[in-house]
DNA sequence: GACGGGATCGCCGGGATAATTA
DNA sequence: TCTAATTATCCCGGCGATCCCG
């Protein structure tokens, strides 16, 4: 098999270790090793040129059910909505939500693992817990905020565009 | 101070540009970052990644890793790549950068070692610190004029042509 | 810190363009 | 005066959080 197009980077020698004691098989590559614990969709041979839809397809999944089961619509708030959602997208995949949620606005930070640390950012940040997760928002926005926070959350966990769409319009 | 033993591992293209997509700040070093998405505890001096001294004739390492790490293209604001292409170009030899710094307009100096000095010779200047070093550039400018001053400061820092353009480009 | 939701309006950063100077 | 270079005002879009309303 031809080898893929490969790059080189530098790792401490515990990091390296920590990556090497994660061979799930012989043979595996640092690369896989690194796609695996990272949760990045592991992007088969270096065949298909399209874009992974089994991946989206997954991915996507629980977000779908939420939609249409007309659970959201059943709120009569933007911000039971926007806590809905949050706390679909942490369930369906928690890693992806860790990496995504440092996203931040000029002064506030919008996500933190307390209230405290979302307090310390501005003024009457009004945060809420998010249900089934450790992690913490900030309300005190308007509803196209809301609706801009979920999309550049979803982006950042890899979400397809159309999908983005229709859920941070449900808000 | 003494680098801390380092290993090689290689990763794919991708991988790689998604690592490099997830620098927080500048000169973060990729074993950094991967502890960060991996949540592994920071051993304790991570603060300061210096950049290998460019020896005679490599100039320009440092400069084509931050264009082909996609680094740059993942900031949002010309402000954002500017301040971070002159980063790297400090780093990666301190001693030129210093010489070739004392560029400056009609009325106004582009780089001083205060911001006070920068505020002194003009109005409205918006100065920035430049990350890992001592210097502090203007910033109100158009960004014709950040070209400009990249194209400047590298040319007098001894830079080839080529790279020269391919950088204020890429602002 | 205790009413909650969130629209409205004030502020700020980015940087194009108008103004100024050589 | 006309042009080219440089300055820095000022507009626009985004963000914050006060404050009004149900």
């Amino acid at each position: 098999m031809p080898e893929k197009m490969m790059k080189t980077i530098e790792v401490d020698e515990e990091l390296y270790r920590y990556i090497a004691s994660n061979t799930r098989h012989i043979g595996e590559s640092a690369s896989d090793i690194l796609r695996r614990l990272l949760k990045l969709e592991n992007q088969a041979g270096a065949a298909a040129p399209p874009a992974a839809p089994a991946a989206a397809g997954v991915q996507g999944e629980g977000v779908r059910r939420m939609l249409d089961s007309g659970a959201l619509a059943a709120q009569d708030s933007a911000i039971e909505r926007f806590m809905t959602i949050l706390s679909v997208l942490y369930r369906e995949n928690p890693v992806a939500f860790a990496q995504a949620s440092d996203i931040k606005g000029r002064k506030r930070i919008y996500f933190a693992d307390s209230e405290a640390a979302l307090l310390a950012a501005g003024n009457t940040t009004k945060p809420r817990a998010i249900e089934g997760s450790p992690y913490w928002v900030i309300t005190n926005t308007n509803t196209g905020r809301k609706r801009n926070i979920v999309a550049q959350l979803m982006a950042a966990m890899g979400y397809a565009h159309g999908l983005i769409e229709r859920v941070s319009q449900s808000i």
